[in-house]
DNA sequence: TGTACATCAGTGAACGCGCGTTCACTGATGTAC
DNA sequence: TGTACATCAGTGAACGCGCGTTCACTGATGTAC
């Protein structure tokens, strides 16, 4: 249903593997170039697709990278929060929150780096590509991790909690993102840093914002 | 000196005007779109420039936004900070000094935002785009200000106050180029914030970072 | 001041390559009776 | 269980458009004597 709108589903087994194929092509030689980088043929060649085949499934080439990120979200929304893993999270402490949220970021971001870089190059021409990203799985887990810090809201030093919460999130996020899939090119030798070492400064830096002082 | 290495500098004020013809029709033309989707006879038609002329001077298409680039740099070189604003800098408190900063740096990515997506977008599969950068007057602002903010060393408050600023800086310099060059297209419609408001934060958030308390 | 020549600067029709896409076709799978 | 037909799935040669670039040329400016 997310899936793009001209995009016709498949019905055989056997065309739901072709379209598999397609999508681990895309992705695999997303490791090198930029998706505009990255010819039809190219893609089919790695693929063993034919052209036809192609064009059977998709109207643009413009259609497959929206279709590999909603494969991505499906499978996001696949592991689905329990109750009990909200209810759990609710007994953390803020710091354990943080900690958790922000060590999953760091540690999704780099696995995928490839894949976001391509994603956020591509959706800052194709708007299409930012309500896709608007109604994620990531944007909605996103506001609920901004909800469940605001049940900490007797610990926020800031005189507007909400925002300073949403601009937190946003900080790290970005940094995030600019470090570990943009700024970690070979010839960008910008300060190193480890992933353990940037979930720890990124979790200083969001406590800090938000004027949350250490419990004793 | 620092411009492309294949480009022909101009030897008559005629192509001068040209050459400024060029790189003004392709500032302009960025505000909606990308380099890659603005092409070359699109360009020369907005400059009044014939192709011929165009290849005289540059190599390939792909020398024209390093060109802007540069003349981009030599402006801020231009205004060459004084010995005497380096001393009023020096005399400055650490709030004022952040202040400062941060105010320069919206204010110069709300103005040059088109350029500096396009840079930005083009710096990350362009390696020679990324070193141009790394030698750029930005960046040697930026040290700068790393400097200047730790001969108040004493007031920060974190375990490495080295690699504390480093990161602050480009917590505050990711968070604003995005919000700023990025995220605010028609389609984004993340939170808004004015300008004034987005320096403020970016100030908490740098001096909260770095463990700085507020004099009494 | 004038003439000859070299160099700089500019012109635009034409080229050719690469890419996304089309299309006429064959083969595989599912369904009805 | 077998046959007929509809639909789904896959094939790859060929097309054509758009783009960056070339090239043979004309005109303007600077320099030497």
């Amino acid at each position: 249903m997310p899936s793009s709108p001209a995009t016709k589903p498949p019905r055989q087994a056997r065309s739901r593997q072709t379209l598999a194929r397609l999508l681990d092509a895309l992705e695999s030689l997303l490791a090198d170039r930029t998706f505009e980088e990255i010819s039809i043929h190219e893609i089919l060649r790695t693929a063993q697709v034919s052209v036809g085949s192609f064009y059977a499934r998709f109207p643009t080439k413009d259609a497959l990278l929206p279709a590999l990120y909603d494969r991505w979200d499906q499978e996001l929304r696949g592991r689905a929060v329990t109750k009990k893993d909200q209810e759990e999270a609710r007994s953390l402490s803020l710091e354990g929150l943080t900690a958790r949220f922000i060590g999953n970021m760091v540690k999704n971001q780099r696995r995928r780096r490839w894949f976001i870089r391509a994603v956020a190059l591509h959706a800052r021409q194709h708007p299409q590509m930012i309500t896709r990203e608007q109604r994620s799985k990531r944007r909605q887990l996103h506001r609920q991790w901004a909800s469940l810090v605001l049940e900490h809201r007797d610990r926020i030093n800031h005189p507007d909690p909400e925002e300073a919460v949403a601009l937190a999130i946003f900080l790290v996020v970005s940094t995030c993102r600019e470090k570990v899939v943009f700024s970690e090119s070979p010839h960008a030798s910008s300060f190193r840093l480890s992933d353990r070492k940037l979930t720890a400064e990124l979790q200083r830096a969001f406590l800090a914002y938000l004027g949350v002082t250490p419990r004793q």
